[in-house]
DNA sequence: AACAGGATGCAA
DNA sequence: TGCATCCTGTTT
């Protein structure tokens, strides 16, 4: 198992969100491989938690890379992001798919639901955490880039990355 | 295609 | 106070 380094997400939002594609999570035991991916970043993007600075709850992603945003929405789900970019540059990418041994959770609330993520897995820090990280993948994966989702500003940006094959 | 569910953050 | 929201299952 090789570990994902704090340097890994040490980089453009936009290139880590594509390059989790084919990557293992891990959480508590349960192992599923990344799909699907969204990346958000700063105040280039209004569709971005980031997008009016630091806020309570955006600041994680402006902080160090590697570390889990987890929030809370519609008042029922929570979605799992991991903090991209050098500490003081916001970015973070949203996990939007996971094929687990015997079924693929397609979106954020259902991802977070099976594995039992809630805010108290938020701002853990994935590349030093016990049982909570990701590691490297099998093979190199071929991508497809498309449009996010559930958004109404910053409908242009071909940030979606969903893995193919 | 529409909406209920019903917490949270932020603007006012 | 009020309202929009990085969602999803259920019902027209």
């Amino acid at each position: 198992m090789i570990r994902l380094s704090r340097d890994f997400f040490n980089r453009s939002t936009v290139q880590v969100a594509q390059e989790l594609l084919g990557k293992r999570l891990t959480f508590k035991g349960i192992s599923g491989v990344v799909t699907e991916t969204e990346a958000y970043t700063g105040l280039d993007d209004p569709a971005s938690h980031a997008h009016r600075g630091p806020t309570p709850r955006a600041e994680i992603m402006f902080g160090e890379p590697g570390y889990t945003y987890v929030y809370f929405i519609y008042g029922m789900y929570h979605c799992l992001n991991i903090v991209t970019e050098p500490e003081g540059s916001p970015g973070a990418v949203l996990i939007r798919g996971l094929r687990l041994p015997n079924q693929h959770l397609n979106g954020p609330g259902k991802i977070c639901k099976a594995l039992g993520i809630t805010k108290e897995h938020h701002g853990l820090d994935l590349v030093s955490h016990p049982d909570f990280y990701m590691s490297e993948g099998d093979s190199p994966v071929v991508y497809q880039a498309t449009p996010r989702i559930g958004i109404k500003r910053a409908t242009d940006k071909l940030w979606r990355f969903v893995m193919r094959g």
